[in-house]
DNA sequence: GAGCACTGC
């Protein structure tokens, strides 16, 4: 058994990120909103001393002066400094919002925004959509009373379209920067522009990383710095002597070697994947049984975004008596979801990174070291309610050899959609942006490409009017928002809203370890020879008609109630789109709907998605139509089998998502069509494309 | 033939 060396970490050390359970998946935001009315002056003045014990109050006043003074603020708040909800109640307080002004706080997650609105609206003792509101896509919870809005980042670049200069704030708050959000980059390349306009606007740039020179630089001299530290417990770094062979089997030995001689504590594991994760729960599980009965008392619960709603609440039930919580978790321990008690840390050291390939227009899932600020914040999940320890499955030499941060999803994203936006704010010059990381020309002009090729931009890289102004406005990818808006001329508007509705939502099928059968059996009554899009139709149709959106209509059928409700909301909202656009939307279920044919139907999806067609091969493989030339081998793609094209045939397809894994590349969303359907859409298109 | 890190508009 290897040795774990010795290293001290404290809280000098750059300890990373976050509030306490606020802007985090905390047990708290997993039972709903909430807005405490808060009535009784004992209840005023306990939240009063709460809020006076934050680290951050110490600073309220030399960061109200700062942003008195200068336009510009980057606060560095490391975690349980309170920032993300302090920072607007000062500038709240100290009058920000008199002259009918606002506050905004951006978030780069839906359920920060919300919860963090929730948290803020109950400390000013106010109903949340009154004084404190939020906004994020298909929801808006603000009234014209609202002066502190919190919103993810994505809307408030979306609030740019409408009102170019902001002009309904005093105050832009952009939290959580480090994360380095697609959105959040854009922001900041564009509120650069905006400040230089609108001198009295103040922007604060809030971080937990050190990486404030980059920040500075880019927003220029007048930029003033503030670090606030955190509320943390120091956390032991422990290094391999040597470096792991397998870092799964040595996260089995390291969780049986805490369980068996650490004090009591409950331990978090970072893995990198579903598989690996269900292969170290079995394993614990067995090695479980061999264990002497004192120790036989470990809680071992997988978590990760696929999971169930409920699977994943129960990570946060609290540790019963003399038990150890064992939690195996991918990355979304790491920032996304918060566990308190958490005492032991294993990091494996790595991570599952998707990175676009603007060559071949495929996105890769790879696994990659993690960032030297990942092992940080990993560590630093042992660290919240009492000292812990972190066990690094890697060699103290390694940690050193890490990069210091990862690389900004925005140099390694398709950035069509976000483009599209861009160049609906009128910027031209998309080449010279001015960015905190510029993405690599080639993210760039592939994006352009397909959005030349879908319409929205003309021979001189414009807007199209009306499509690609149109296509701006649409929170849809370009491809779906393409489907939506030619849906006005197949005359489908109907099937086209619920089928982009029904492609938004995630796992509509639910696929049971046990009934399997019988999940295939209620599920293939949906299913149709035309693929996934006109399945998916099909179930929208026959859970908001016989189903009468029930939810024991759903379970019965082994559906996803959560994502078919979401569908029917999203659906409403993309509908006043359409009628805001100046689309005549006829009522669901009119004639359109009965009457049109199977054919239009398909015709209007390829109008979108021409540029993903595939072909199958002898071998049931497909074969990319359009990937770049010389890498014949990349072309080769498999259904993937959640696809109702896994168990059915078809010559000729397109496809709405494409992912490659290790030795294999699949397609997913997939529909059956016929090969000149792709010319007739697109003839411009597939004219100078080779057949092959 | 057999499986997908995490967000977001």
């Amino acid at each position: 058994m290897s040795r774990f060396r010795n290293v001290d970490f404290t809280p000098a050390a750059p300890v990373l990120k976050q509030d306490i359970g606020k802007d985090d998946l905390s047990a708290e935001a997993y039972d709903g909103l909430r807005t405490a009315s808060v009535s009784s002056e004992f209840e005023r003045a306990s939240i009063k001393m709460q809020r006076e014990m934050l680290p951050i109050f110490r600073y309220r006043d030399s960061i109200l002066y700062l942003i008195e003074t200068s336009q510009v603020v980057v606060l560095i708040g490391h975690t349980g400094s309170g920032k993300s909800t302090q920072l607007t109640q000062y500038l709240y307080e100290a009058g920000w919002t008199n002259k009918e002004k606002s506050i905004a706080c951006t978030q780069p997650r839906r359920l920060a925004a919300t919860s963090v609105a929730a948290r803020v609206a109950a400390e000013l003792g106010c109903e949340l959509g009154d004084t404190v509101g939020y906004s994020i896509r298909f929801e808006d919870v603000t009234s014209r009373k609202t002066r502190i809005k919190y919103m993810t980042d994505g809307m408030l670049l979306r609030e740019i379209l409408i009102d170019p200069l902001l002009s309904h704030y005093s105050v832009i708050v952009i939290d959580e920067v480090h994360e380095r959000s697609t959105y959040t980059d854009i922001l900041l390349c564009v509120l650069k522009r905006i400040i230089m306009r609108r001198r009295e606007l103040r922007l604060i740039i809030s971080s937990a990383t050190l990486q404030a020179d980059e920040l500075v630089n880019f927003f220029g001299n007048g930029t003033k710095i503030i670090s606030i530290e955190g509320k943390m417990y120091p956390v032991d770094m422990l290094y391999l002597t040597e470096p792991a062979e397998n870092y799964i089997d040595k996260t089995i030995e390291t969780i049986l070697k805490i369980h068996t001689s650490e004090p009591p504590g409950d331990i978090l594991a970072f893995l990198t994947g579903r598989d690996e994760i269900a292969q170290v729960v079995q394993e614990l599980h067995d090695r479980k049984l061999s264990l002497p009965t004192l120790d036989n008392d470990m809680l071992i619960l997988a978590l990760y975004a696929g999971l169930s709603q409920e699977s994943q609440r129960e990570v946060f039930d609290p540790t019963p008596e003399n038990t150890r919580k064992i939690i195996i978790s991918t990355n979304i321990a790491e920032a996304s979801v918060t566990i308190d008690g958490i005492v032991y840390v294993i990091d494996c050291g790595f991570v599952k990174i998707r990175s676009y390939d603007p060559r071949l227009r495929i996105d890769s899932l790879v696994v990659t070291p993690i960032s030297r600020a990942s092992s940080i914040q990993r560590a630093g999940r042992a660290g919240r309610t009492r000292s812990g320890k972190c066990f690094c499955l890697y060699t103290e030499l390694g940690a050193s050899q890490l990069s210091e941060s990862t690389v900004p999803e925005i140099q390694r994203t398709n950035l069509a959609g976000p483009l599209l936006q861009i160049k609906a704010l009128g910027i031209e010059n998309i080449a010279r942006l001015d960015m905190v990381s510029p993405p690599p020309i080639e993210l760039v002009s592939s994006a352009l490409d397909l959005l030349y090729n879908l319409s929205a931009l003309d021979d001189y890289a414009k807007l199209t009017k009306p499509l690609g102004e149109r296509l701006a406005e649409i929170p849809l990818d370009p491809m779906l928002g393409k489907i939506l808006l030619q849906s006005q001329s197949y005359n489908c508007i109907n099937q086209m809203l619920t089928i982009t509705a029904m492609m938004s939502v995630e796992n509509v099928f639910i696929f049971p370890d046990h009934n399997h059968h019988a999940a295939d059996e209620q599920h293939e009554k949906f299913i149709v020879n035309e693929g996934d899009h006109l399945s998916l139709f099909n179930v929208y149709q026959a859970f908001t008609v016989r189903g009468k959106q029930s939810s024991k209509w759903a379970h019965d059928r082994y559906l996803n109630y959560r994502a078919l409700s979401q569908a029917v909301s999203i659906r409403r909202q993309l509908s006043r789109y359409l009628s805001k656009l100046g689309l005549n939307v006829p009522p669901a279920l009119a004639a359109d709907v009965v009457n049109v044919r199977t054919e239009t139907v398909v015709k209007c999806i390829v109008s979108g998605f021409f540029p993903n067609a595939a072909k199958m091969q002898p071998d049931g493989s497909f074969r990319l139509v359009n990937v770049g030339d010389g890498d014949p081998e990349k072309s080769v793609v498999w259904v993937h089998p959640s696809s109702v094209m896994f168990t059915r045939k078809a010559e000729w397809v397109i496809y709405s998502q494409i992912v490659q894994m290790g030795e294999k590349t699949y397609i997913n969303g997939i529909t059956k069509i016929e090969r000149d359907w792709l010319l007739e859409a697109a003839p411009n298109f597939y004219q100078i494309t080779k057949e092959r």
